[in-house]
DNA sequence: CAGGATCCACTACGATACTG
DNA sequence: CAGTATCGTAGTGGATCCTG
């Protein structure tokens, strides 16, 4: 008889809730759109370039927009003008990440030290 | 001059650490690890092997452990017996971030669906 | 301006075989 | 039992060039 205690039986590899919202946003770029799209509500593509950094490529910040979009944390608008405008807004579900994603940062922030020197001493 | 509200300073690709963290838990195992670990406290090697589902391969394991204990997540003890015996303990920095995992799964059981469903619609 | 299309490098991961 | 070593593959992301 085993004692191991195992998650429920739907925490598993295939269709853990928590996996799936980690292998969404365990990506490059994404998690970082979405806050900067949290701070600024609507931006255009050039802008969250700037924003970011500009050491994204635009081929991954198209398709970090593009998945974020099908998924449904933002909302993608075109203007037919010449030349052409696209904006990005955040979405309710998008907002609705926000805090847990604030959370994680403060406890990011206390316990980062620790993790890094536990680092070093494993060496 | 520009409107655009960028993340605080130290909240950019290299050094965010909430994207730290997503990193470090991003990959495919070291999530579930952590909690099942959680769960049982102290496992070996063959019962995290199980408990995980056995469809993780030898190799990946170690690799997760090794990293976890890296970053002070769990203490791993080697008893001097034959065969030999290694246990893996979570630390009170692994126990510190449970509720925050819980707190996105419940945030996923929530949203899921909402984002399935937008994944169809965007097809 | 906001992308699409290609090509390429790197790494994560799995499968398999072997060992103190 | 708890690994290590090696090999092969698929996917992720970067660089570059092109366009309505």
């Amino acid at each position: 008889m085993s004692k191991i205690k195992i998650l429920e039986n739907e925490i598993n590899i295939e269709n853990c809730p928590v996996r799936k919202v980690l292998d969404r946003f365990g990506d490059k770029w994404s998690l970082l759109v979405l806050l900067i799209l949290g701070k600024n509500e609507t931006l255009r593509f050039n802008e969250l370039n700037k924003a970011i950094g500009s050491d994204i490529s635009q081929k991954m910040l198209t398709v970090t927009l593009r998945t974020l979009e099908a998924d449904g944390f933002l909302k993608r608008t075109i203007y037919a003008e010449v030349p052409p405008r696209v904006e990005y807004t955040i979405t309710d579900l998008g907002k609705s990440l926000v805090p847990l994603i604030d959370n994680l940062e403060k406890w990011a922030k206390v316990n980062m030290s620790a993790i890094e020197k536990s680092r070093k001493k494993f060496e």
